[in-house]
DNA sequence: TGTGATACTATCGAAATTGATACTATTGAG
DNA sequence: CTCAATAGTATCAATTTCGATAGTATCACA
């Protein structure tokens, strides 16, 4: 927690009460964003349809709306090159990257929790 | 739900190196779960009332709700005493304690990342 | 002229999640 | 007998999210 006095309007709408998970679970929360998420931070950058083939079961629909909402919170960037046919490729962010750790202790704690599956 | 060959993550659940992070986020992914995992973490045991009190709008179901979710998975337990009116404390399970430094690598992620809300 | 490849976009309905409201159970106090 | 206090249940409507399907655009190539 940052000190509340010294600081403007700004920290404290960002900061809110203490923590920010809601809205960090709101940005990565959806059905497939941590999918796209995984693959594009531990794998690098992927065209449209690479990530398609990657994600099982996912739908076109799906992958263009979980892509614009993650590009519009600033996690996954989108490069179009003007070719044809079309090519577009995805990666994560300087802040889509530094979700890393987000997904580590995730990983470490699932690991090492005494409940099965 | 019937694919013959490929066998997606349904049966290989205990699977060490498929990402957990869908699971993980289905667990403590729910519009209140957060919230209500935060205080009992930080804060420590409470009674079902004082929650309510606590979770600014949410509703009586909701929490009832959140609160069996959580429970089921193992995050959460329930004490009831034999008293009326009734009396019933939860508490963070070990699991649950141990989701901390979830919360706090999405805080720091939240405290460093550029973009701005 | 017609086809194929890629990455969309637009609808519409199904399904899941959430919210609002009303109801239950218990029992000591008055 | 009636009421207040606590922690629920039970329904059903509203909202949000998701999925299936079909259509668009471009242009090299045969």
């Amino acid at each position: 927690m940052s000190e509340a006095l010294s600081d403007p309007v700004q920290t404290r709408v960002a900061d809110d009460d203490a923590c920010p998970a809601p809205r960090v679970i709101g940005m990565i929360g959806g059905k497939w964003k941590l999918l796209i998420l995984q693959i594009l931070i531990f794998q690098g950058t992927k065209r449209f349809g690479e990530l398609r083939k990657s994600i099982d079961g996912i739908t076109q629909t799906m992958l263009t709306n979980q892509l614009r909402a993650l590009e519009a919170d600033g996690l996954v960037t989108r490069k179009v090159y003007a070719e044809v046919p079309p090519k577009v490729e995805y990666s994560a962010s300087a802040d889509g990257l530094a979700l890393a750790p987000v997904f580590t202790s995730m990983h470490d704690w699932w690991v090492n929790r005494s409940a099965g599956s």
